[in-house]
DNA sequence: TCCGTAGTTTCCTATTCGGTTAATTAACCC
DNA sequence: GGGTTAATTAACCGAATAGGAAACTACGGA
């Protein structure tokens, strides 16, 4: 048996390990200034309310998902962005384009439909 | 008092949970199954290997992110996607298309040499 | 060699997550 | 009313998360 793990498993803990660091807003708030270039653990630190630990283990998340490379010059490990998870984050979310685009011709009605059936509970027919 | 909750704070919960409901491969697989219509609680869990319970998390998991709207007809729940959260995320993504575009150009030296570094930790003497 | 700086690791706590089974609600049909 | 179908709630469990404090590692410099 070739791949016991198949390439969409892969892929999933992949999209798995990226959703899940991003779904943390101090995280997110680490990319962002991150984009602006490279930072030491202690400057990415300064904005947030959080222990040096705590700020360690969410890079580790971020690292684990890919997000950032790190290196290390003396005591210093300097982070840096690496988008391209997010590049795939964007691919996955294109995907359905299609569905919020036609959300207004389309769905929008079903979708209220649903949503007043939720609030009558059972009114009459149907 | 006026919004002690600021709206970047209100949009930095709503992605919270629209990328914590996304990092989990079943509730995305679900999704690509609403994708092709609406669809009751037994016939979504129908490719699962799960207890109707946890099919029910799930739901109620994607529901709260906003990713689908839920009726009610008879015993019947029937689940509708909304794209609208991912519209919201691919948004979010983009924010970084220049970074992961510049990539090859800017960054990817940058990014190797700190892998090298990090890799060689304390390589010529000791 | 000792000190300060930069980070990480370890250990702890509280909370959330993903899953189960059993019980319960809700609506239809006879 | 009684039974069946659809789905949720309740109670519980193990594993993972997010946080802090304390201890430790690693490097540079006086």
């Amino acid at each position: 048996m070739p791949t016991a793990t198949t390439t969409a498993a892969i892929e999933d803990d992949r999209l798995d390990a990226t959703f899940a660091a991003l779904a943390n807003s101090t995280r997110r708030a680490m990319l962002a200034r991150l984009a602006d270039g490279p930072a030491n653990v202690t400057d990415i630190a300064e904005p947030f309310d959080l222990s040096l630990p705590a700020v360690s283990k969410h890079l580790k998340v971020l690292e684990h998902a890919g997000l950032i490379v790190r290196g290390q010059q003396a005591q210093f490990r300097p982070c840096a962005l690496d988008a391209a998870p997010l590049e795939e984050v964007s691919t996955w979310a294109e995907q359905y384009r299609p569905i919020w685009e036609a959300r207004f011709d389309r769905m929008e009605g079903y979708l209220h439909q649903l949503q007043q059936q939720h609030k009558a509970g059972t009114n009459d027919d149907q």
